[in-house]
DNA sequence: GAGTGTGAAAACATTCACAGCT
DNA sequence: AGCTGTGAATGTTTTCACACTC
């Protein structure tokens, strides 16, 4: 075991994964061996036991892992325990969808801000916050020393308040809108674009002959 | 160059980027060389042509590369010439932001169907669409041969709604229901998980040793 | 000169297979 | 006997570097 060594990418984005699949479990389980995780989640078991290897030495040889144990250490290295604080830009359907998805506190992630520049939709109350205007962006992201900036705006506007959000000290981006945001050193910029995963899917549609997914 | 080689899904993955890179250029633009498109999607130029010689000899050597050429040879290669028809199950926000979502049309998604069985949305318009109950689904697809199902239903109604889809011919699934989807033999299944993004993000913000992201 | 297409090298990721612990 | 943790093997992806074309 090799403590304290940088976690591969790849094994990051599992990681969220086998949190899933520890909760979609039912409570009397107590321990879960690699295989059975792995056959949840859809992985090689193999893959399971070297990706929680890099988080420690979690398991216990012919027995299994921890299911608690196991939980814990997964929040804690992806540092869900830190509660970081999250504001939302964008409150059309898709920021109201976020708003109110009840995954992100359950996570530890606390949503402190709605903003939107609309004045229909400003003061509007949603999932229990008042939404502001955008020009009040830094008084809430220094009241609550927020670290997560969701962007669900238009994409035309997308990159100006990317730059607003750097500014009030946010140090990563999630954003939903169709525009490639520039980069900005120290800034993690994550771009969730709906149309893109529709186009890898349209890919894999036109070829009958691609059977062997596995 | 090796014609009619599958392509590798990594690359596979990226197509959708550059072609909306493309998208961003402005209208004047009339060819681009794999080293600008690289800076544009955020990846190293060897890469753009590596890509791009999958969909053939696209390029002139000394010039770059035609971008209406290669738009077109983009939008061939995902099948987004096809017009595949999809369904939206669940209108609730993150439906409704679906269903308005532009980006679908514009690619080439033609969404047909609009479906819920909450009777405080059914017979609702939305999009131009009328929402209708889930019942409904078979006729729908049946009529416009139906390929895509997106799901935005809560997790648990999701599994259910999957196999349904998939009883009614449909060959591939978007799923945004915060729930792992049983693998179905022949049926192409992609998952977005929300939260499952903030936590990747989460990772990289508690190490403040992360400079070199490149 | 400028910029593609691609072998070859390097880096990264997955899987096998088994020694070692419980 | 059962299951982890991990070297070694294999497979995939990225990057370098340059011959080749315009």
């Amino acid at each position: 075991m090799k403590e304290n060594n940088k976690i591969p990418p790849a094994t990051v984005k599992r990681l969220p994964l086998y949190l899933q699949c520890l909760e979609q479990l039912d409570d009397q389980t107590i321990g879960i061996s690699s295989k059975k995780l792995a056959e949840i989640a859809k992985v090689n078991d193999a893959q399971v036991r070297r990706d929680l290897s890099y988080l420690g030495t979690l398991g216990t040889r012919g027995v299994g892992y921890d299911i608690s144990t196991l939980r814990n250490q997964l929040q804690l290295e992806l540092g869900l325990v830190e509660g970081w604080s999250a504001v939302i830009v964008g409150v059309g359907n898709l920021g109201s969808a976020l708003a109110h998805y009840g995954g992100f506190q359950e996570r530890g992630f606390g949503v402190v801000g709605l903003f939107d520049d609309d004045p229909k939709k400003i003061n509007k109350q949603i999932a229990g916050l008042v939404v502001k205007p955008i020009a009040d962006i830094k008084d809430v992201c220094d009241k609550y020393n927020v670290a997560i900036g969701i962007i669900a705006t238009p994409g035309n506007v997308a990159q100006v308040i990317a730059d607003q959000l750097i500014d009030c000290g946010v140090k990563s981006i999630l954003n939903f809108a169709p525009v490639l945001l520039k980069n900005i050193p120290d800034i993690q910029i994550r771009s969730v674009d709906l149309s893109q995963e529709l186009q890898i899917l349209s890919y894999y549609l036109d070829r009958p002959v691609l059977k062997a997914v596995k």
